[in-house]
DNA sequence: TTTGCGGCCATATAGACAGCATGTC
DNA sequence: CTATATGGCCGCAAA
């Protein structure tokens, strides 16, 4: 099907896409084209990666907004929610506006119903379901990408009860959902009632195959000599080879350690290709590498960088990785190592895929368990760039005959695992009823439990009372929480006629005049009419935990510390707090940290909010103290330790501590607003907690990271001098300013930033003698002899309690 | 005595969304 | 119950 033939879609769209090459449309394209994506058809399209899913949801959406609508896009990481909106501002061309709204991404509900187009991550979008944003009911399409996803146990229930919801919201909603090739994309076709495409079509053609001793044996036959010669590992054997050819490769290994250790080797190998010119161009690359961060992974990397490889895993910095992955779309790097991030995350294609790992450690299977074919299918996806690549390799490392046999087997002609709803897992329940119930989707336990039959969960469960059950658990864990209250017919489900005439005497007003309050809830309707439906309100702060998008088991924890604080909490005793709900990613203990957090705890105990568990009950207090050591680490952070030392000491990567300090900051701002809620009286011990762990700063430099342009370094190295805060930065010597922050620009703007009247530094020499101005010595004088950053490095927390009397 | 290397044992193991209000070195 | 790479440690042999 040619281009020129579609019809329905702005005008100029066509001659958008004849300008970026596109002429024919590619098969699957076609088939959802036939299927009436044009015409607002819903369709569920499972085709392998890179063959032209982002132009069956632009169609969708380009001809939803030519019919006057609006559409919504879907991504499970916020990295890609970039990628799209960078790819979607295209069209502004011919007037198709794009808005980007993620967790950390600005986005004001007026400005966001402006636009045509909206890319969100899934969380952000029930986010909006919750907090009853105006323009979702305004959406005629919306595009859900990686929809397998809903088979993760963790995010999964999360995109699936948010399409319910949005499906729920706007009758007619024209639903896409692209999908990986999956086992049952038919189901989720059927679930969405919505046509189907499941196809393996892709543009370019992937040889898939299994590397063992000196061959490459593909899965039409055909083989290749790849010897590996002396000592060398199959995979460098490989990456050699192709980079001969010119073509870059990717190699997916089961873990961090093996990504870097990897990358160290087989940079071995793409150094011996390199060409002057990019040999300089790296290094610039590697330069940028260290800057991004001052740690162990961020010297590693850089140095594999200069020789033309890297590795990829979510300990890196999130600018490392783009950094990593910009240059290699870019062919500067020749080969990444990376854990399975990189098969799930931004387009990363390359000419050669090299899943040497097949087996992960599974801690919940006892040992090493195989991955899913779906995810190794992800991985190979990535092998073959358009336009670029004759073909795309995938290769599967085997050392012995009949493992050759078996992956071949197992990945090569297996089928992908059927797409299995996770909706039904406690903690996603608690969640999502929550939410369910607080956004008025469901007022009775009836009409929750019939929203429960247009999710997935619901279509392919056989026995329909498990989640019932569940669900009444759930119900009763929120309402002994204060989230929710229950009210009218039986507290449980399978209640009896004396029971409920027994309640009926006290509720029958109540449930008279719900009555006609359910008319207009449409679905729950049919529910009301029987006499013994149970109300279900959400409470003010049940309505409060669901707009924070709280798990209710955090909020109840955070509640629970906050009111069982005598005196006013530490910042340990809050980190600590936060750091033991679910919503923060546990660091867990190491061997013989044991140890050494459990002496901590007891000099420490006094601070931390809440009853410790007994030190007999084996796990809970393992998760006590590792919960103990994560507040550790916001503490140290909080104290201005260098990120060199945490990393090195907690042994995390730069990434992970960000995501830490990130997770515990919306943790502490909802704590804030919980206290509020609940009228504790340490909403400011809250708020100061946050803001230090914020800025990565102790109490004292408050006041002067507020100013832009000073972070928890500069803000030191004013305090040290006597500049404490905005004020004394306005009347301080220019002089003794500019000694301390160095480059006159960076100097002056600060100043401006500060409020003071003439910035300028024009004609200041930086003061060589600190003597004559007022140096701090209550933290050790050696700190006001600063000429730079060596030497004073000495740990600060020897003077942690010096410094707040 | 020092240095280098092989073998053995212990050890550790992927990922990352969200509120709210503004901006690092 | 399953695997595998790494790093520390030890003992041995060569320098």
């Amino acid at each position: 099907m040619n281009v020129e033939e579609l019809s329905g879609l702005p005008p100029g769209a066509l001659e958008h896409f004849r300008d970026e090459g596109i002429e024919e449309l590619y098969p699957p394209q076609a088939e959802a084209v036939e299927a009436g994506i044009l015409e607002g058809d819903s369709l569920v399209a499972a085709v392998p990666t890179a063959s032209g899913k982002t132009m069956i949801a632009a169609l969708s959406m380009l001809s939803a907004v030519q019919r006057g609508g609006k559409a919504l896009y879907i991504v499970p990481l916020r990295a890609l929610a970039s990628e799209k909106k960078a790819e979607f501002d295209a069209y502004e061309e011919f007037g198709v506006t794009t808005g980007v709204t993620t967790g950390n991404y600005e986005s004001t509900d007026e400005w966001l119903a402006t636009k045509d187009l909206i890319v969100a991550t899934s969380e952000k979008v029930d986010s909006l379901v919750r907090n009853g944003a105006d323009w979702l009911s305004d959406l005629t399409c919306v595009v859900s990408d990686e929809v397998h996803l809903i088979d993760d146990r963790n995010r999964g229930p999360t995109l699936e009860v948010t399409l319910a919801k949005l499906r729920e919201l706007n009758p007619g909603l024209q639903t896409v959902a692209l999908s990986a090739t999956v086992g049952n994309a038919d189901e989720i076709a059927d679930w969405l009632e919505a046509d189907l495409v499941d196809t393996d079509w892709r543009p370019i053609d992937l040889q898939m195959g299994v590397h063992y001793g000196n061959a490459l044996e593909f899965h039409d036959g055909s083989t290749r000599e790849v010897p590996v010669e002396g000592s060398e590992k199959q995979e460098a054997a490989l990456v050699r080879d192709i980079l001969q050819e010119g073509g870059s490769s990717l190699v997916f290994v089961s873990s961090r350690r093996n990504a870097e250790a990897a990358a160290r080797r087989l940079s071995q190998v793409s150094s011996r290709e390199l060409t002057d010119e990019e040999r300089s161009k790296l290094s610039e690359l590697a330069d940028d590498i260290r800057n991004v961060s001052d740690t162990e992974t961020s010297k590693d990397l850089a140095d594999c960088v200069e020789r033309g490889a890297a590795f990829h895993h979510a300990g890196l910095a999130s600018e490392h990785r783009t950094l990593v992955e910009d240059a290699f779309r870019d062919r500067l790097l020749k080969m990444i190592s990376a854990t399975p991030t990189l098969a799930a995350g931004v387009n990363t294609p390359a000419r050669r895929v090299i899943v040497r790992d097949w087996r992960r450690f599974d801690p919940t299977a006892g040992g090493m368990s195989p991955l899913d074919v779906l995810e190794v299918h992800q991985m190979m996806g990535r092998a073959g760039r358009p336009g670029l690549d004759p073909y795309g390799e995938a290769v599967l490392l085997a050392n012995s005959h009949d493992e050759r046999e078996e992956l071949f087997e197992r990945y090569v002609w297996g089928e992908p695992e059927p797409v299995r709803s996770k909706l039904a897992a406690e903690p996603a329940l608690r969640t999502h009823v929550l939410a369910t119930i607080a956004s008025g989707f469901a007022r009775t336990r009836e009409g929750l439990l019939e929203f429960m039959q247009a999710t997935l969960y619901a279509s392919q469960s056989t026995e329909g009372s498990r989640l019932e059950s569940v669900t009444d658990d759930v119900l009763e864990y929120l309402e002994s929480n204060d989230f929710i209250e229950r009210e009218g017919g039986a507290s449980t489900a399978g209640s009896t006629e004396t029971d409920q005439t027994v309640e009926a005497a006290t509720d029958a007003f109540v449930s008279a005049s719900e009555l006609t309050e359910d008319s207009d809830a449409g679905s729950d309707g049919a529910q009301a009419a029987d006499s013994a439906a149970v109300d279900l309100t959400a409470t003010s702060l049940g309505h409060t935990v669901s707009r924070l998008y709280l798990d209710p088991m955090t909020a109840a924890e955070i509640v629970h510390g906050l009111e069982s604080a005598d005196d006013r909490p530490t910042a340990l005793g809050l980190y600590q707090l936060i750091s033991r709900t679910p919503d923060m990613y546990e660091l867990y203990l190491r061997s013989g940290e044991d140890e050494t957090f459990g002496e901590l705890f007891y000099e420490r105990e006094p601070e931390l909010l809440g009853d410790a568990p007994s030190e007999y009950e084996d796990a809970r207090f393992e998760d006590w103290l590792a919960s103990l050591k994560t507040g550790k680490l916001l503490e140290d952070w909080a104290d201005e330790q260098d990120e060199d030392r945490l990393t090195d000491e907690y042994k995390i990567g730069p990434g992970d501590l960000r995501g830490k300090v990130d997770t515990a900051e919306w943790l502490l701002g909802a704590a804030e607003s919980l206290a509020n809620e609940i009228g504790s009286e340490w909403t400011v011990a809250v708020r100061e907690a946050r803001a230090r762990v914020e800025h990565g700063v102790r109490e004292e430099l408050l006041e002067l990271v507020s100013v832009r342009g000073v972070g928890r370094k500069r803000a030191r190295q004013l305090y040290d001098v006597g500049i404490e805060g905005p004020a004394d930065l306005r009347t301080a010597d220019k002089g003794v300013v500019l000694a301390v922050l160095k480059g006159e620009k960076t100097a002056a703007n600060i100043l401006e930033n500060a409020g003071r009247e003439d910035p300028s530094m024009d004609g200041v020499e930086p003061r060589t003698d600190l003597e004559g101005v007022e140096v701090r010595t209550d933290r050790g004088g050696s700190r006001a002899t600063t000429d730079g950053n060596g030497g004073t490095d000495e740990p600060d927390d020897d003077q942690a309690s010096l410094g707040d009397f």
